[in-house]
DNA sequence: CCCATTGACGTACGATGTATGCTTACGGCG
DNA sequence: CGCCGTAAGCATACATCGTACGTCAATGGG
């Protein structure tokens, strides 16, 4: 009689910024990042896409809150008694977080904002711990985390993105690479060297630039004691 | 009387694959890679939208386009007696091709493909070719690249969309940072290594970062002979 | 019981990539 | 010299995107 109040159903329950952010998290990483659109996290949610504008003030915002979010993931790995080996595990919880939510890297490369939110700093926190611990003036921390979280950022993009043919890229063998590209002849190091590079592990790599890293850090902090 | 046959200029001269393309490429460089449009190309070429497909399959194939021309633009280093002064150039010329055009990495981030014409390879083949000569194994080679490849896209990733907050990315100082952040108490090794981050010359930071990646590998190739 | 506040909705606009046809200019042939 | 097939540019149209704006219903305090 009244107008239907049970036909519009409260179900789907009150909507806030957190349901919002985690709808679009979940979207990405189920569908990539092109997927994550106003309407299809409304339809999600069950409502239409205008009402997340009560939440969120715009798209940017959503997406600052999908980073934010991904980053609170971040699990502090167990306190070490070697700083290298805890600045080791730092450097692979990174990488884990990264991984888990593979359009992430895209999502960084074009959000272009410093990460200065409370959750980020506290992954940034313990990953500078180990380097203060093993000496290094904050100048050097400075470079040194740069360095290691390039590596890291720059190596999962390579990875999640395909972007020099990994193991997973399907369709590029060493045969169809000497097809794809008519003077492979006068590029004998890519031709010797690319099947390896469709071939490794990824796991196996990001040890060995890791390794690279630490050591060149370790025989630095050496030298100087 | 006939209709204009003067009016409708070919002044603008002849469409090809190639135009298209550097119109494309210069205003990515101009003006970001969100304000690469099709529109957007063919004003700038005298041209409507749709008279681009007939020399692009669609957008991808111009963005594909595009990242081949820059490749084209990689400079090889003149050859160098130390293998590891010809890595060192050859990373620092990656860096400066990235660098050249700072929404490179954005693009190559959404674009999922693995890099397989002439021009990329040609790169490659610079960079492996310094790894060959110090005595590395094929798959070595092809870990130290993912290692220096994944190191030095990172690194302009962070750079050029100034992630953590660089010299350019303004108002991010130590002060406006304790205000940021409300328990920066909390995260003492951040407080101390902040303002290095924000003040550091980006520049000997990537010479930092490329020292430790070589004299990792010098280790490495020393411990052997 | 009434009404102000809040949050969801519907509509609408401009921008984007591109499918589909139409039109125009040019080059080889009689 | 004219004809016409073909290539290339054009105009229109559509689906999808982010989001501005106005409306409407439900809720909670007086």
């Amino acid at each position: 009689m009244t107008l239907e109040t049970e036909f519009t159903p409260k179900i789907r329950g009150k909507l806030n910024r957190v349901r919002v952010i985690d709808a679009a998290l979940q979207l990405m990483d189920a569908q990539g990042l092109e997927a994550v659109t106003m309407r299809a996290v409304a339809r999600d949610l069950g409502v239409e896409a205008m009402s997340l504008y009560n939440h969120v003030h715009d798209k940017e915002d959503l997406m600052d809150g999908v980073i934010e979010r991904v980053m609170e993931g971040f699990r502090r790995p167990e306190p070490r008694e070697e700083w290298l080996e805890a600045a080791r595990d730092a450097g692979r919880e990174w990488r884990r977080l990264l991984k888990a939510h593979p359009s992430m890297i895209q999502l960084l490369a074009e959000h272009s904002k410093p990460m200065t939110t409370t959750a980020t700093l506290e992954c940034m926190e313990c990953a500078l711990s180990p380097m203060i611990r093993a000496g290094l003036t904050p100048r050097e921390a400075a470079d040194t985390f740069q360095t290691f979280g390039g590596y890291i950022f720059g190596f999962v993009l390579m990875e999640t993105r395909g972007t020099f043919g990994g193991p997973e890229s399907g369709d590029i063998t060493p045969e169809s690479l000497g097809a794809l590209v008519p003077d492979i002849g006068r590029l004998p190091n890519v031709a010797a060297v690319f099947p390896e590079m469709c071939a490794t592990d990824p796991d196996a790599q990001f040890e060995f630039g890791l390794d690279l890293l630490l050591a060149g850090l370790q025989a630095k902090v050496a030298g100087r004691a």
